[in-house]
DNA sequence: TAAATATTTAAACGAATGTCTAAATATTTA
DNA sequence: TAAATATTTAGACATTCGTTTAAATATTTA
């Protein structure tokens, strides 16, 4: 749980999450989106890997990264108990 | 946004956050439940006021400590994002 | 008004973090 | 097999972070 708030916290790795939702993408097209260096990213990619938020898969000498949904699930967990004391509106719609 | 997501980042100010749901608490109080210096838990506190997930009011001597829905509600939007992408497709009703 | 209580502010310091460049590893292509 | 491509690992360095003790501020009580 401690590594996987870690992850979340920076800004740049929040920036790669959110890109993923847009669908795996592989190391070198995530740099792209950012003005950092190539090993800064792959440093990005392995915290949030700890953090259990993304997975890597090696496809011949690319590595494609997708959301993971057990890093997000534990965060999402911890906010219940949070969202129970606030009472989030739910909504009324089931879509 | 960055300031929210940093004060949840340390151990400590999640623990303090947790203690809060059972109700409002001055800084004494807060103080006691961990083995560190008021200072310490003073500042954390300062960065759970600056991160909009606790209210301080002033209350004679004594400073009384909440949670404060803004800064909830704040991760809250930024996740729905990815509820959105893990949730299963809900069946559609053939009316 | 002086002392006691509650809390914060200031200064210092080691540990952790994010970034870079250079080098290493792995895979594909010529 | 040698060169090119994709990505990571290693080492260095400045900045940020969490903690402490000492001092300051504010409020209440005797």
């Amino acid at each position: 749980m401690e590594i996987t708030f870690k992850a979340i916290n920076d800004p740049t790795r929040r920036e790669i999450l959110v890109f993923l939702i847009g669908g795996a993408q592989n190391a070198g097209e995530i740099a792209k989106q950012f003005s950092m260096s190539k090993p800064s990213i792959s440093h990005h990619l392995d915290l949030l890997k700890q953090g259990n938020l993304i997975l890597a898969e090696k496809k011949g000498q690319y590595i494609i990264y997708s959301l993971n949904r057990s890093g997000f699930e534990l965060v999402h967990v911890w906010f219940q108990g949070f969202a129970q004391y606030f009472e989030f509106p739910k909504p009324k719609i089931r879509l």
